[in-house]
RNA sequence: GCUGGAGUGGCUCAGUCGGUAGAGCAGCUGAUUCGUAAUCAGCAGGUCGUCGGUUCAAGUCCGAUCUCCAGCUCCA
């Protein structure tokens, strides 16, 4: 594809940059389309975003709507159709600034500000940019594109300031690749795990609890399979489990420092007559634990685990699914240690997740967060904690992206972010190194020479929440869950009711053996029953049973996945079943 | 919380200009006794999210509120 710099030259581009630049050129048009039909518009910034590009304006008194952007997409395409050149042009500061302020508005580019001699910019047609390029050569090149949404924006990205309104659209070289791209979209909503979770009967929301998810009965036996593998998982790894309360006195959370930093969002309760807060967080419980008794340095690490119940007052708006709620469980764990040990558990921890997401089959990808303003401790204590899991995630080779100032009040943290069914990005694993609840709270053990010492805690999370956890395996298995995860495994199907009291017989057999099973005498059709345990229930094992079956004291088995496997007796099943089907990391 | 959109049987949706709600699937009943992606027939199910207003009359118009959706901000 041919591109013009900013320099006038004309070059060629291809692949991931050709996109990039094509998409780039888009939001210049989406913002002339949008300045054509609300001339009084302010554009306060465009863009390129992970699959497509978008377009930030104030319209001034009129209101853009959803119904708008056939509008807009017309005047896009009828802009396309004019083809206009691309134009780079050079412009002293100042002159640029009066220019833009009166071609687009006032909301100015902030690296206007910061420029000084001559800057670049772009026009095509009667619109004009401060931009650096490249772009297309003419504005004909735009052919396959799309506007996908209408949403909101603020200014700058701070929620003290305005609202804008952000449309959003994708472009691709060819239309072939945009059908193919729409399609995919398509098809990436049906795994929706707020879809899929109805239809399997995992778990539902209610009016009655905005935020507070409810798990039905097959979302139990999904978290409780998820976490016997956790536990299996766990205790090979030297941790303990505790179970610390959800309400504790208001006084704990003052001195963790949580009361100052999130009160916003903290549920509180008298008792007797006393303040109290239901736990957004598990630490302060565990650190009650460890400080409940004297330690030694040969006791440590200490790794205490908890799935922790926490509840937390998100705003409305950002509730999702099982994705973002008010209230979760965190499979927490807090690892009390000796400086000498950092290194070792921060290695340690890093593996442990890695094995987690590795077991599942999720690509992670991993942020370091450092120190935020309002932060407690000494620039030592963050620089040492910093320090730390850098050098761990460099020690394993792991790529990692800094996100400066992102940290936890009391340390700086690894996430994991694993994607969902939309390409969004939600956090899920982190490790936290913390020098300043042992502080807080007073933390000691006892070293060699019989002096107090402080120790020195990690906070970690594998799977995170496990209700996002579960939503997320949802949308990443379309519901498909392996075989040992399926909250029903097995269910026997009958051809007719001829055959039910046999089908039974196996159904109570495999009970007994522990396979998670149902049956389906109902008087339907074969093919009836099929459609629904395969395609709605996402059964792994369909247990087909008629007159030929009951003969030779057998089942036909058909594989949710590969079709129709052929007959077996129930204890063969059974084996198969157990076998196929075992947690990862339980010993049988 | 903010911007825009949407709430009609369990689910998916129709409902025109304001004239008193309709379908498919699921459910129930009956018939059928069937071999790997939907057997046929009948029945039942809705104070149209909620509250208020306009009107002779509101699912439909107006206001408030709740919930959901897309995104923004936030996410210990």
């Amino acid at each position: 594809m041919k591109v013009i710099h900013s320099d006038g030259s004309i070059g060629c581009c291809e692949g991931e940059e050709q996109l990039q630049v094509l998409r780039h050129s888009a939001a210049h048009l989406l913002a002339q389309a949008i300045l054509r039909l609300w001339p009084d518009a302010s554009i306060a910034g465009s863009g390129v975003s992970t699959d497509g590009f978008y377009c930030d304006a104030d319209p001034g008194s009129a209101v853009i709507r959803e119904s708008d952007l056939v509008r807009i997409e017309e005047e896009i395409r009828s802009i396309a159709g004019e083809n206009l050149p691309f134009r780079p042009f050079a412009l002293p500061v100042q002159e640029a600034w009066s220019l833009l302020a009166q071609h687009s508005g006032t909301y100015l580019p902030p690296e206007l500000s910061s420029a000084n001699g001559t800057v670049t910019l772009f026009r095509q047609g009667e619109h004009i940019e401060l931009c650096s390029g490249p772009h297309i050569a003419c504005t004909k090149a735009l052919k396959a594109f799309r506007l996908t949404g209408l949403s909101g924006a603020y200014w700058q990205n701070d929620s003290s300031n305005k609202m804008l309104a952000r449309i959003s659209g994708t472009a691709f070289v060819s239309v072939a690749e945009l059908d193919a791209f729409l399609e995919a979209r398509k098809a990436a909503a049906l795994r929706d795990h707020r879809r899929i979770g109805r239809e399997m009967g995992l778990f539902q929301l209610f009016d009655e609890g905005t935020g507070f998810p409810f798990l039905l009965p097959n979302g139990v036996t999904l978290r409780n399979t998820l976490l016997d593998y956790w536990r299996a998982l766990h205790r090979q790894n030297g941790y303990r489990e505790i179970s610390t309360p959800i309400v504790l006195h208001k006084s704990l959370w003052q001195t963790s420092g949580h009361w100052e930093h999130y009160r916003e969002t903290m549920y509180t309760t008298l008792i007797d007559g006393e303040d109290h807060c239901i736990k957004p967080m598990s630490c302060p419980g565990g650190i009650l634990i460890y400080r409940s008794r004297p330690h030694s340095y040969r006791e440590l690490p200490i790794r205490l685990a908890e799935l922790g119940l926490v509840h937390r007052n998100e705003l409305r708006g950002t509730l999702h699914g099982l994705f973002r709620v008010r209230c979760f469980t965190q499979d927490d764990a807090h690892i009390f240690m000796r400086r000498d040990q950092i290194a070792d558990e921060l290695a340690a921890v890093i593996r442990l997740i890695h094995q987690v997401y590795a077991d599942f089959g999720f690509p992670c990808r991993l942020e370091l967060s450092t120190r935020p303003e309002n932060s407690m401790g000494s620039d030592e204590d963050w620089q040492l904690a910093t320090d730390g899991l850098r050098s761990a995630l460099d020690a394993q080779g792991l790529a990692y992206e800094i996100n400066e100032g992102d940290g936890a009040f009391y340390g700086p943290k690894i996430d994991f972010h694993l994607q969902d069914s939309l390409g969004r990005s939600w956090q899920c694993g982190t490790v936290q190194l913390d020098f300043q609840l042992p502080q807080n709270f007073g933390l000691s053990y006892v070293d060699e020479q019989g002096l107090p010492q402080q120790p020195i805690m990690l906070h970690r999370v594998c799977f995170g929440s496990v209700e996002r956890f579960i939503g997320i395996l949802t949308e990443h298995y379309a519901g498909r869950f392996p075989l040992w995860l399926a909250p029903v495994q097995a269910k026997v199907l009958t051809v007719s009711e001829k055959s039910a009291g046999y089908a039974r017989l196996v159904y109570e057999t495999l009970c007994r053996a522990g396979i998670r099973c149902e049956i389906d005498t109902r008087n339907e059709k074969i093919g009836y029953m099929i459609r629904e345990s395969q395609f709605a229930e996402r059964i792994p094992c369909m247990l087909i049973v008629g007159e030929k079956e009951m003969q030779n004291g057998t089942v036909s088995l058909r594989s949710r996945d590969d079709g129709s496997i052929g007959e077996m007796t129930p204890e063969e099943l059974i084996r198969y079943i157990r076998s196929a089907g075992a947690i990862p990391h339980m010993q049988a």
